[in-house]
DNA sequence: GTGCTCTCCTTAACGACGTTAAGTCGGCTG
DNA sequence: CAGCCGACTTAACGTCGTTAAGGAGAGCAC
């Protein structure tokens, strides 16, 4: 008979579930309702909720790498173009730094995108440690950004409670002006995330990035 | 009657659970057993997990700013320092990192800290917003990097299963030796951590300082 | 065609969780 | 002494992830 259900289609959509209603609502029997089947059913594709969880974040991360597969010729270009992808993957669900973060990937289908990306600063001299250095750097820098960005704009648009800049200011003790007139920065909305992404590029430039010239 | 229940000791077995059971399996009756009380005695002193995991998470950072409060001269220094010390303050619970970035701290304690911290740039000329940047970049940076650090160590000497460098490298395409190369490095050892702070506080060097000579 | 097997799903249930409602019981106040 | 209130217990609700057992239908054997 034919299967009343692949596993493609169920990530696909228990991560359109996600955005409805977000980690913490995410539960197996909605996702099987939505499905038109009943629970259980999907313990015969996926060992637990966990192995879902997985393969969500592995299909968040494949329609991200699906994207460009042109990458730019200078590394600091690359990488501020991957930094930049991730993020944007990652806000392109509800929680999706949560869920990420908090999973192993299934497949290795991405290790296509990082050759590709490690070969670009392979190929402006970068030695293969300082590469991966420089990659994981701004991978950390990315997910831990967008993780308290997803904590105070749970979905793009909405603003959670409790992270209002002037309520914050008000709670703080008055001798400590630095720190709340920093609530402004912190919580205003220019582009924090590129200009650390900016500050990561020039550390890298400096701390690990070969002479310019290139070898022979 | 003299309670016998406190708020703050009630956090202090908390934390202390935290480390034995982890997050998930930290659970309100597991924390009242353990204080010699019925789970729902809790909700007397909180108004439910969530302001439990708040209250945690506040307590791990105040006992990280307890620490030195004497901070360095140089910007350099002083950001490099704190960022320690906030590893260092999630990487002192098991899955420290993921119930830090869940949670909105409950009182604004660290205001202090932040405050000299503060100081310490516009000392050195930075403009505050700047001084704000560079600090929450490595903040990002930091937290996610724990967050990935205890995923692969859930409890410091151990190590999660998934996690082997071998295993990953015989799972990935041939055809791609560079990315399965690159799991030496990440998994690997050696301080990423430290280099990777390195490039930020060079970053806001080049990027954000302003002229080396203090204004007038 | 009957029977076997394998795949894929259902029904029923278990134990644990966060949380709420109602009750209890000591100590303090009038 | 009566009454209130703070702090906790007992009982229970609904939901969750997960497991066990069973059943319907397709494909093959003979």
């Amino acid at each position: 008979m034919a299967p009343k259900l692949d596993p493609a289609q169920v990530v696909d959509t228990a991560l359109r579930l996600l955005d409805e209603t977000g980690l913490d609502g995410l539960t197996l029997r909605r996702i099987a309702t939505e499905l038109d089947v009943k629970a259980p059913a999907l313990y015969w594709h996926f060992a637990n909720k966990q192995a879902l969880l997985d393969a969500m974040a592995t299909e968040m991360l494949r329609r991200m790498s699906a994207g460009p597969v042109t990458l730019p010729d200078t590394w600091q270009e690359a990488l501020a173009l991957t930094c930049r992808g991730l993020r944007a993957a990652l806000l392109g669900y509800r929680d999706g730094a949560r869920v990420f973060s908090g999973t192993r990937l299934t497949d290795h289908g991405h290790a296509g995108a990082q050759h590709a990306l490690l070969e670009v600063f392979i190929r402006a001299g970068f030695e293969l440690p300082d590469a991966v250095q420089a990659l994981t750097t701004g991978y950390a820098y990315t997910t831990g950004f967008v993780i308290e960005e997803q904590a105070i704009h749970p979905v793009p648009g909405e603003r959670a409670p409790g992270y209002d800049a002037e309520q914050r200011a008000a709670a703080i003790d008055p001798a400590y002006e630095l720190a709340a007139a920093a609530g402004q920065d912190i919580f205003g909305g220019f582009d924090r995330f590129e200009r650390g992404l900016a500050i990561i590029v020039a550390g890298v430039g400096t701390v690990l990035a070969p002479s310019t010239a290139p070898g022979p």
